[in-house]
DNA sequence: TGCCTTTTCTACGCCCTGTAGAAGACAAAG
DNA sequence: CTTTGTCTTCTACAGGGCGTAGAAAAGGCA
């Protein structure tokens, strides 16, 4: 999966933190911080939109979202990395040795389930 | 975590997949089809252990080691990506919902333990 | 005390990312 | 329909990371 430079990512979280669709113009207010030109901003949604974290609906002015929840997005990096990891057996064997008694729980249980 | 280039994520592979330490020129030689002059592979190493992907001893030749083995690594990984994203219970509720049935019965084998 | 190997220093081009101006496409107002 | 202001796309550029390696320095051996 590509990788985010500094901006795509603060970009992201804007995204993944709103309550729906947002457009460039509300993203560059929201990051008035940085005082970013519109365009700038335009930049990085379309470079986002071509790394496949982000759509766009045709209504003008557009309106951008993440492809996926944030908590989608990690999932899916955590199973990227794993499944790129040769021995999946033994890094979950070291995943669940490093999670806390709470997360733990959590998992039995989403297991059970199944 | 800093991410890696292609060439360094070749060299990681070829330390992890090694018995033990490995001196440049041995790497260079395993890379023969890349035909790397020495100095980049020394560069590449260098810049590896900068990022702490890598150790080296003191001998003459030097000779390389991963700091952590590749699944140690993945692993380490996977806890990042989760304590990054916000909502880890979130996180692990999709994470889980992927794995296969064998995966999900090591899991739960591994959990029971705890 | 040279010589050969090993290590470090320095460099360079390319691609990615942050950044934005210029130019083109569009819609609302008149 | 034309004007005008907004929105979108195109093009560009600088800085940094990575692949790549030559030059120089450092270390051991004949």
């Amino acid at each position: 999966m590509a990788s985010l430079g500094e901006l795509e990512r603060t970009v992201m979280d804007r995204l993944w933190q709103a309550e729906g669709p947002v457009s460039a113009a509300t993203l560059r207010d929201e990051l008035a911080d940085r005082g970013l030109a519109l365009t700038t901003v335009h930049t990085v949604l379309t470079r986002l939109e071509q790394k496949g974290f982000v759509v766009h609906d045709d209504a003008r002015p557009r309106r951008f979202s993440p492809r996926a929840s944030r908590e989608e997005h990690a999932a899916e990096l955590m199973h990227e990395v794993l499944g790129q990891a040769g021995d999946r057996q033994a890094v979950l064997a070291r995943f669940v040795g490093g999670v806390d008694e709470d997360e733990a729980r959590l998992l039995r249980e989403l297991l059970a389930g199944g």
